[in-house]
DNA sequence: GTTAAATGCATAAGATTCTTATGTAATATT
DNA sequence: AATATTACATAAGAATCTTATGCATTTAAC
């Protein structure tokens, strides 16, 4: 099973923000990976909504770009700067408080 | 504060479920001030996302709506059929599942 | 007793953020 | 040699909001 996509909408951000604070650095095709296997294939990344997005967050000055060359292809690393490491911090707390205010709006059982 | 409105999105309609699985019937105003008082003014729900939901919800079938007079205002009284009530159901549990993965994902503490 | 606020419905334009489709090219696998 | 995977990218269209606006009645405040 897998969700209905208007619930990811507007966590992609954080979740991507959560992976570069664990990891260093990141370039976009692992996050997608990183996150179908962190998930076990319940959340799937598309390309779609994945560059658009490291883009404005790369405009937006949350994110840091590098790329590298693997043989003759390129590959884009990113990695938070300053601000994105208090974004992330922002977000995941934001987040957290939304979902206590679910859990008692909607009777939400978790885990 | 409040929740930047990202978050909100997507579960508008389970929230309209919910209110009506506990409360029988209830007209749209009602909704966002049970809302707000729920949560404290964390969640407010906007009247130009509201009444179009309502109107699709009862296009899908999930609510019925009776028009009631209060002196000379006309006051729309919504309940689930019995589709909406398994809706309700569905939709609960996709967002609580939904919620325990984004958990794990995120290093989430919830209360 | 008139003005302002709250109640109660509604729609429309624009913003945001996805999905789906498409494209390109290199590398790895069968 | 053909196919799948890796890795980037963009564009059209869908969905779901926000903000703005509108109308009318009823209640509260000055």
């Amino acid at each position: 099973m897998n969700y209905s996509s208007e619930l990811i909408k507007g966590t992609l951000k954080t979740i991507i923000l959560k992976l570069l604070s664990d990891n260093n650095k990141m370039y976009g095709y692992e996050m997608t990976q990183k996150v179908r296997e962190l998930t076990a294939d319940k959340i799937q990344i598309t390309e779609g909504a994945l560059y658009p997005t490291l883009h404005s967050m790369e405009n937006e000055g949350l994110i840091t770009v590098e790329s590298e060359f693997i043989g003759k292809r390129v590959r884009k690393y990113y990695s938070l700067s300053v601000a994105g490491k208090s974004k992330k911090a922002e977000k995941i707390s934001e987040l957290a408080d939304f979902i206590n205010t679910m859990k008692v709006l909607l009777d939400l059982r978790l885990q």
